[in-house]
DNA sequence: CGTAGGTTTGAGGTTGGTCAACAGGTGTGG
DNA sequence: CCACACCTGTTGACCAACCTCAAACCTACG
């Protein structure tokens, strides 16, 4: 069940049995969220933390005249709020944006981690300050980069985190999202961002057809996002 | 040395006095970092984390054409780095904004906590999903907010954090950074920060001069940004 | 066969960027 | 003491990027 996310962790640095054991006896009751479902509502104080095992989520935040941002994309392996054992109120909410599969790990149970096995602790902080890094590079690029390139970037970063978790043949990947959806992670308007995806089309760099992205020039995209990975921090090493 | 770590730290749940002891005996070597000098690099992989004790610090990454986006903020009290405990290779640097009096941690003791006080580790890892927290605000300022929502919700971010750390009085904080610098930390030109703090200016919410940030009418200010300090989880309860 | 959700396109207006110039303050060397 | 460079803040003019509104089109589905 957890498989995607011992891709995730052991791509960092190595889960003993023991570790994983403990992972899968803590990660628990999976279950269906329909598409368009939220997942976890801003403002509620979960008792767990939920495990995307399929799927794709997003966390994000309305404000007052209607305007949504999404501020992080979740594909399966990702734990979508493992900051709130932490933070313990949501301060956003996190929708699935395809019918997603999801499992809990009780609060309880993470504590419990975090006083018996510090490796797992640390493998466990990690996947939340990669989720940092994540956001800072988002921060980037909606404040610095144009709106072509940020796409690009977009495009790129979702090409490797699929890659990791094994979802994704022949540069190409399932993308369950409308393009109201991604214009709203890349905070443009739905106009804008339609045309923006053309000029990638007519570039030749990209298809993007029934939700299905496909990458035809891997270096001319990485060039036009100025794509560099390192922020997923896919090295594997002793943490 | 460390008493402004413990405000910011203890604001969200209370530390014991062992606890303090060891945070004391862990950060060690104060010193002097001038204004517009790196802290950390790029590239790096430090072997110990930056506690900020003094001054304001930014983390940044500056793109090919030379644009500069600073990702966050830092006010005394803040670890400037301390995800590189878990990332290892730092993926942007951190400038001081005006003279910075730092102090380290070294990566082996702060492993060591983890392995031996659950309890202050899980305040340490609180404090990075903080930034995280953080962080995501940012995401939708700079996505979804108007320029002059933007500031105004900068303005009240930092004036909450700059509270908890005691460096607030009667409204007023000092905030040592050229209009340059907010613009990268908002994502505008130089030319279009500076007219929208003319429009804050005029609308009688604040007074900035000479570095020193004054709030004239708190009310209307949080209003205009929409600000709600929720996400700077300032409640205190057990992590 | 009508409706709903998603994509695409065009027209016109606003926001915010770039370029350029100037003002005030500070530090430096002659 | 002045002349000068330099940094920061300020302002105006012009232009590009991006938004909003609106409509058309497509497909899936009851």
């Amino acid at each position: 069940m957890i498989d995607r996310l011992i891709l995730t962790l052991s791509t960092r640095d190595a889960l003993t049995t023991d570790e994983i054991a403990t992972l899968e006896s803590v990660v628990k009751r999976d279950r269906v969220v329909p598409s368009g479902e939220d997942i976890v509502i801003e403002g509620s104080r979960p008792t767990e933390s939920t495990l995307l095992l399929d799927g794709v989520a997003a966390r994000y935040r309305v404000l007052e005249d209607g305007k949504r941002q999404i501020t992080a994309l979740h594909v399966p392996g990702d734990f979508v709020d493992l900051h709130a054992f932490l933070l313990k109120t949501m301060d956003h909410s996190v929708v699935a944006l395809s019918p997603c599969r999801i499992a809990s790990a009780a609060h309880r149970d993470l504590c419990e981690i975090s006083a018996t096995n510090p490796h797992l602790t640390r493998m466990l902080w990690l996947s939340t300050v990669i989720d940092g890094a994540i956001h800072r590079e988002w921060i980037v690029a909606i404040g610095r980069r144009s709106k072509k390139s940020h796409l690009a970037h977009l495009i790129c970063e979702l090409y490797v985190r699929l890659t990791v978790v094994g979802m994704v043949s022949e540069m190409s990947f399932h993308l369950p999202m409308s393009q109201a959806e991604v214009a709203d992670a890349l905070g443009v308007s739905l106009v804008h961002l339609n045309k923006t995806l053309q000029i990638l089309r007519l570039d030749g760099v990209v298809r993007w057809v029934d939700r299905i992205v496909t990458i035809l020039n891997w270096e001319r995209l990485a060039e036009i996002a100025e794509f560099d990975g390192r922020y997923l921090n896919l090295s594997h090493e002793p943490r």
